[in-house]
RNA sequence: GCUGUCAUAGCUCAGGGGUAGAGCACCUCAUUGGUAAUGAGGAGGUCGAGGGUUCAAUUCCCUCUGACAGCACCA
């Protein structure tokens, strides 16, 4: 006699077993009708599944954000039906929901290309409109094996192997169609609906391992309604609006060409964004105790070999030979081990620590070419790199001063909201188990210490460390990985750093190796999306032009350039032998914050008409209050 | 690195076995116009590189390089 809780609290019983199907009926036909799936006990389950104890019951209707994974999940199902009937000899693999849609790798010797998605969806279209209910069916282990091997599907079969013991074999069947699914599922393809659409197709290794055969993989992106499809592709679009890429050309930021793969070409613009962003983090330092160094760029690989680089990164160092000499160096590919030869110049003592060593040198790294994205991954970078070493029990306190630097330079650039992953000890890694419980501990316990939140990124740390990894969200919801904490026990044991302690004994500094924006490189590429190229104006490359109306007011409109110069902002002039309109145009298209218009009037006047960025009004002041505000507005938050 | 797609003027793109086209940008001239495109003219290309097929290749085939998407990688 199950007695079903309902999410209002009621309770119903009922004489005997009852399908989820079964109660929605008994509350209501509304319900009966709207009912997908239901929650029992916090699991989700297939509406057919009989209840046969008491259980607290919530039903999915396809107002529930769950709702989603369902339908995303029945749609991968479905392009795996269609995909098997249209190319026969397709094995499937796997094909779960992910965010804004889903997947399914498919195994073929031919993969599929572009050109095949039309035909797909429209047999997804023809199985959706068929309607077939899902059923579920528990099979016998050795069972189900046997019958996706005999229907050649080698791949399924490997997978119901390495299931867990425990674990039930389930297969979902729509019409003639099944495959090994843990569920749960709509009530039949008919409720997938046709917000949907086929988006790409791409390699993926079986299993996620490189060293596995490669399937060809289709994705898709389904939603419950077309409005919310329609959302999402315009997101799509918003995102490729922003790509630093474009907005890097159209702003003449930067470029990058074949002969020098990965490196960014930085343009005047570009780089005067660099260079306040890089000015910006050196007062940063400054203020929170830092120290700047500078360290060389090639370096004997016997110092590679002492920190465990070598070992580890070999492949992703770029090497320098010289015809004379029997030596090989590496361009460094970061800049820990040069700070501690820093450190270990001369003896150390105990009053030193904390050290905090910063550095913004420039460094390499071989990146598979396929990891490549603008100047977003690249192969020659900077980061605000700095080492703090610092005893063990400074640790927690240069937590909590790093995380407050770190929040006031994300607030400053517009990312008030980041979350913190922790990636503990990774497989290989360097270090015993003992120095890793220890490292993993502080760390633990120093964020506790700074009061900060943390989600676990298992397996995910340094080879020398565990950290922390700080995750910022832009404007649009995407989430960009730039700051890291790390806690390393194992370099300065390896590179022998020492510290005379209060006692004229010996002892190890522990090292934080910290960053915050990351590499500018990628820290540029994210401000640039984040702001759609539209900086506010401490950022702004070119933060005011100066247009002039009739050829009369060109020397006005050089001497009013001239003084914003002198005053520090980066002004252009814009005397060409074209309309207002056409300048207001094509400097707006440009993306400059500030277009100081000036014709006969204002030059009489010693006056600008000062037209912002996104509006089509104007405001007319003085050439002083002009400079004064332009000023006061492109000052660094920090200076403020 | 792997799979797929792509590579034509500075940019965005069309074309197609008989040695190339548009718009914008650029240059010149006229025009001095008050807040998102004034008009006319001109110049600009080894069609990514190398090889092959062909009477003829930018177009078809192969190799390489690079870009893009995803996977793998990210000290």
């Amino acid at each position: 006699m199950p007695a079903i809780t309902l999410p209002d609290g009621s309770v119903r019983d009922y004489p005997g077993p009852v399908t989820g199907t079964e109660i929605a009926a008994s509350i209501g036909p509304g319900l009966a009708k709207a009912a997908l799936a239901m929650e029992v006990d916090g699991r989700m389950l297939d509406l057919s599944r009989t209840l046969d104890a008491d259980a607290s019951v919530r039903f999915i209707t396809r107002r529930d954000a769950d709702a989603l994974e369902l339908i995303r999940h029945d749609a991968a199902h479905v392009m795996a039906e269609a995909v098997q009937a249209l190319y026969p000899g397709t094995q499937v693999t796997i094909g779960p929901a992910i965010e804004g849609g889903f997947y399914y790798d498919f195994f073929r010797n031919e993969p599929f290309t572009p050109d095949d998605l039309p035909a797909i969806e429209a047999k997804m279209r023809e199985i959706i409109a068929a309607n077939a209910p899902f059923t579920r069916e528990v099979w016998d282990r050795d069972e189900a094996i046997r019958l996706f091997e005999s229907r050649g599907e080698r791949f399924k079969a490997e997978l119901i192997r390495d299931l867990p013991a425990s674990e039930t074999i389930t297969i979902y069947r729509q019409g003639d169609w099944f495959d090994l699914c843990r569920g749960p599922h709509l009530r039949g393809t008919g409720d997938i609906g046709g917000a949907f659409r086929l988006t790409k197709v791409a390699g993926a290794y079986w299993r996620g391992d490189h060293r596995n055969p490669m399937l060809s993989r289709i994705y898709g992106t389904a939603w419950r309604d077309q409005k919310e499809l329609d959302a999402h592709l315009q997101q799509l679009e918003e995102a490729e609006r922003r790509d630093h890429r474009k907005i890097g050309r159209q702003m003449d930021l930067f470029h990058m060409q074949e002969e020098a793969v990965g490196s960014v070409f930085w343009h005047e613009k570009g780089w005067r964004l660099y260079r306040t962003v890089e000015a910006y983090m050196r007062r940063r330092q400054e203020e929170f105790g830092y120290i700047e160094v500078r360290t060389p760029q090639l370096l004997d690989r016997k110092l590679w070999e002492a920190s465990g680089h070598w070992d580890n990164y070999r492949s992703h160092m770029f090497i320098a030979e010289v015809e004379d000499e029997d030596k090989v160096l590496a361009v460094k590919p970061m800049n820990c081990p040069c700070h501690v030869q820093i450190f270990n110049h001369g003896l150390r003592s105990y009053r030193e620590l904390p050290l905090r060593m910063a550095e913004f040198g420039a460094c390499h790294r071989y990146e598979p070419s396929g990891a490549l994205h603008g100047i977003m991954r690249v192969r020659a970078f900077a980061q605000d790199d700095a080492h703090i070493f610092c005893t063990e029990d400074q640790i927690a306190g240069e937590t909590v001063r790093f995380v407050e630097m770190l929040r006031r330079v994300y607030a400053d650039f517009g990312f008030p909201d980041f979350a913190v992953k922790f990636a503990d000890r990774p497989t290989p890694r360097s270090g015993s188990d003992e120095v890793w419980d220890k490292a993993e501990a502080a760390l633990r316990s120093a964020c506790e210490t700074a009061g900060v939140a943390f989600t676990v990124n298992p397996g995910e740390g340094a080879f020398y460390g565990p950290k922390l990894e700080f995750v910022l969200r832009d404007a649009i919801g995407r989430d960009w990985q730039c700051g890291t904490l790390q806690v390393d026990f194992v370099l300065p044991e390896r590179l022998d750093a020492s510290y005379v302690t209060a006692e004229s004994g010996r002892a190890r500094p522990v090292m934080l190796h910290r960053a915050i924006v990351g590499s500018f490189e990628r820290f540029i590429g994210i401000l640039i999306e984040n702001c759609a190229g539209r900086f506010p104006l401490w950022l702004a490359p070119t933060p005011a032009a100066v247009a002039s109306i009739v050829t009369d007011a060109n020397d006005y409109a050089e001497t009013v350039a001239a003084k914003l110069k002198a005053a520090g902002l980066a002004v252009v002039t814009d005397t060409r032998n074209e309309k207002i309109n056409a300048k207001v145009r094509d400097l707006s298209l440009a993306l400059v914050p500030n277009i100081l218009v000036v014709g006969r009037r204002e030059a009489e006047q010693q006056t600008v008409s000062i037209r912002r960025l996104g509006s089509d009004k104007q405001d007319s002041m003085t050439l002083d209050e002009a400079i004064a505000t332009l000023k006061a507005d492109a000052t660094p938050p920090d200076l403020r």
